[in-house]
Formats: C-alpha cells, structure tokens, sequence
RNA sequence: GGAGAGGUGGCUGAGCGGCUGAAAGCGACGGUUUGCUAAACCGUUAUACGGCAAUUAAGCUGUAUCGGGGGUUCGAAUCCCCCCCUCUCCGCCA
C-alpha cells in the first residue's frame, strides 16, 4: 500500500517510477487523487454535520427526559442525525473506491531498477565455472528415479500432480540443506522462528496475496491459507505492533514447506522438481529503519550468495526489471543457480525491499528515538535458500559416472556420508 | 466438540445509554526541592485523519477509535446480533 498523501504530493515523480512497471492506460493516479479530494470534502461536512450533533448531548443531559423541550430538541436532531448517516455512507463510499484503487497500485520501484518485463533484466555478478564432464550426464530425474531418492509416480499416486516425494538419502540431502541452512542464520544471530503454517486473511493482505492473488495460494474451509511462503508468516510477526528504534533491525529466519496452487503455470521444460506445489524453503527477514533498508538488501543477498558458494554451485545475481518485481516489492534480485543437463539459471532465492509497502499495510511502526515520532519501518525478505531447485542443481553438478552423487562437503556431517549410491 | 467467564489507554483496573477519550493506581517523562542519590510535591502521558495558524514555528480545533463487523437510538465503551481471541471446567486426541 502507498502513502496517497505521498502520491498526491509527488504526483510526476511517483508516475515516472510506476511507468517502469505499469502500463499508462492502467495507472490512474490522476482519477485516484480526485476521488481522494472528493472523498475528504465530503468527510468533512460530515465531521462539521457530526461536531453539530455531538453539540447537543451537553444539552439534552441537563433535560429532563420527556419534557416540552426535550421532545423538541429530539425532532431536530432527527434531522441532523439523517444527515450526517448520509454524508456517512457518500464519505465511505468514496473511501472505499480510494482503497480499492490504492490496493491495485504495486509499490514503486527504486531508482536503480530497469524499467519493462525480463528481458530487462540485469546480470550484475556471476561466480563458478561451467563444470566440464567427462561422460554423458544425466538429468536429476534419472538420477533421482535410479538412485530412488525421488519418487514422483508415488506421489502423484497419493496426492496429485507437481508434488515432491523425497525417498531415503534423498530426503537426507533435503533434510541436511535445511538443517545447514538454519545453522548458519543461527549461528549469525538471526532469531528461528516456527511460524504456523496456516494464516488468516489479514496475514495474507499484509503480506500482499490479496486482493491480488488470491487464487495463487491455498484456502481451508476455516478461511485460513496454506503459507505460500514463510514472508507471509514473518512479516506479519510485528504487525500492529510498535518498535522502539534501538530494538531494529529485527532480523529472523524461518523453515517450512511452501504451498502454492501454481494454477495454470504448467511449462514443458519445468519437470521434476523445478515447480511443485510443495517445496521446502528456509526463509530470512529483516525488520530496519527506512535509511537502511538498501544496504539490508545488500546482506541478505550476499548470504544467499553466500550459501552458494559453499555448496560449490555455480550461480549469478540477477536484479529485476520493474515488471518482474512481484506486486509489493520496491527492488528485487535474483539468486540463480546452473543446472548443468538443462544449461539453464534457475532462481533459487529472490531477495526483495518491501520498503514501508507491507509495513504501512501492517501498521508496523518504531518510534525514532530523538523526535519521538512514530515512523513505518521497512521489510526485506529472501530465501536463504529454497531447497528443491537446489537440489537438482546439486544432483546433476556432483553425479559421477556410475549414477552416485556426491555429497556437498558442508553437508556431509549433516548426511552422514560422502556419497549417495544407489542400493539393493 | 460441550459448559461457563472475559477482552477498556504502556500496564493494573473502574465505568454498563448523554456530564466518559474514558476514574483511580502503577510505570514513563518534565519540573520543584537536594552536596549526590532516594523520597516527597507539582505537571505531562494514545493514535489516525481533517481544518485553522505557523516554519526564528511545532499551537488551537474538529472527527474517529474502549477485540472486529453490523444493528437499535436524537445519542452507545455501555443495549441487541454475528465473528475473532484469551481463560477455567468437561470430552476427545498427537
């Protein structure tokens, strides 16, 4: 959510950023701020019509009930009470239609992001070198299906299509990846969090899966949504809530399974685990006072990066172009990985500054500590990492000749063994 | 799932149709006193949005907010309905 107050006040600055990202035709800044000026004028006269109501309580308490005067005043203030019922229902009217249009503008990008869809997207760094092999390789389907550590047919058997089933060493590799994962935020005094995995609608509208989005995730019939990822756990953690400005930043992490309906996405060249409607994923949050929010931005992709490197994986940071920066999110990059069969860079974290989008939809504040003034702070998430396409590009970089996998070296104390052959 | 109790300001807690944006206490902040600290005393003590004034200023004023939503009423923290949450007891269960 914008700040219409902003709007209003840099109408031709705040447009030129949106235009990087929104067509002209669908912008309507200029009908929202009319609404918004109708919308006040009317609350106003309500406010004056409500002062002159409000006037006459005095008035009728020092009345006896019933008397001459007292029956007089009450037909009068019928009258006024009518009144202002109806500038009541024109101003919400108004209001509404100010809210519905606000709902639907995404937030603004920051300055250094490119305008237009993808192929504007920016390459900044890359690390790795292609690995060369010395024999025909195989995809993490073939490798999964022989060495039995991925089990697609059984899980669609007893759930449906685009679901995971990891099977033995596989799920120890998967189940090592989140273990290091949350060593290492641990260790780095990033705070675990457990969230549920089932969240209430306010949740989903802070985080900003509605109005938008609302077929993308999973709804229960207790009107509560499947996480569709841990961001919409966390950055509802303080919602409503006041921080104190030497409390920030508030960074945390959390594990859990993500759930999305991924309706309609179905692509050829996405097989196996590259889209499931269940992956499991570890996820970084930060809390931080608006000046620093850029440069949290910065850390949580150097940890990503980070994780990448220390599997051994080749990967490169992306940053969006405006169009392909999800609805809520001011500036996002990109982490990738290789995956050698296809010869294809997959995200495997998308790090992202909310700046004050999701706090100002929370009503998550901190109090600056020389002014005293209550301030929105600003959100960042990113993955750190998400596991399943990590696992493919780990499965095919470190398979051997005879269809066994090595095992990362910083998992291996996790798993328990070097490498992953297949048995009996 | 059944039966009850309850949700009021930073906290505790009164109010149960108009004089209540809300008593009292605690805490916090400012001041007086003081060699310093403590105590005592005095004062301040929410947020959002709007209007007027003002930027050698940061004041005055209106509206809204007593879990959320709707209703009754000239008027609702107070009455009615729905929902959410917390607690106690019973049942069921990992």
């Amino acid at each position: 959510m914008l700040d219409i107050k902003y709007i209003a006040e840099n109408l031709e600055e705040v447009k030129k950023a949106l235009l990087k990202r929104v067509a002209e035709k669908d912008l309507k800044l200029e009908e929202l701020l009319d609404v918004y000026e109708q919308s006040k004028k009317i609350r106003r006269e309500y406010e004056s019509k409500r002062a002159e109501q409000n006037d006459f309580n005095d008035k009728m308490s020092g009345l006896k009930k019933g008397s001459d005067e007292f029956l007089a005043l009450i037909a009068d203030l019928k009258v006024i009470s009518n009144q202002v019922k109806n500038l009541d229902d024109q101003a919400l009217e108004l209001e509404n239609k100010v809210k519905a249009i606000l709902e639907n503008i995404p937030n603004i990008p920051a300055d250094d992001v490119p305008a237009g869809g993808k192929e504007n997207n920016k390459v900044l760094r890359e690390w790795g070198e292609e690995k060369k092999f010395s024999f025909d390789i195989k995809d993490h389907i073939q490798l999964g299906t022989s060495l039995k550590t991925l089990d697609f047919d059984r899980a669609s058997k007893i759930s449906g299509a685009q679901m995971p089933m990891y099977v033995g060493d596989g799920a120890m590799l998967e189940w090592a990846l989140v273990n290091y994962f949350i060593q290492k935020h641990n260790k780095d005094c990033y705070t675990c969090i457990i969230p549920p995995h089932l969240l209430n609608e306010e949740s989903a509208y802070v985080a900003g899966q509605l109005p938008k989005f609302r077929d993308d995730v999973y709804w229960t019939q207790d009107k509560q949504c499947l996480l569709p990822t841990a961001e919409t756990a966390l950055c509802n953690f303080y919602r409503d809530e006041i921080l104190e400005e030497d409390d920030l930043p508030k960074k945390m992490f959390a594990y859990t399974p993500c759930y999305r309906r991924e309706a309609g996405t179905y692509g050829s060249e996405e097989r196996g685990l590259v889209r499931m409607h269940q992956f499991d994923k570890v996820e970084m949050f930060q809390y931080v006072k608006p000046d620093d929010s850029p440069k949290a931005l910065e850390e949580l992709i150097g940890r990503a990066e980070q994780i990448c490197q220390d599997l051994g994986l080749r990967h490169r940071v992306t940053m969006l172009a405006a169009e392909d920066v999800s609805f809520g999110m001011a500036k996002t990059c990109d982490v990738e990985v290789w995956f050698p069969f296809d010869k294809v860079w997959k995200e495997v974290s998308s790090v992202s500054n909310a700046t004050e989008f999701q706090a100002r939809r929370g009503n998550i504040r901190f109090r600056e500590k020389d002014s005293g003034k209550l301030k929105f702070v600003h959100t960042l998430n990113g993955s750190g990492l998400a596991t399943s396409r990590l696992m493919i590009a780990i499965m095919e970089t470190y398979q051997q000749e005879d269809g066994s996998i090595e095992v990362p070296a910083v998992l291996r104390d996790y798993m328990g063994k070097d490498i992953i052959k297949a048995k009996n």
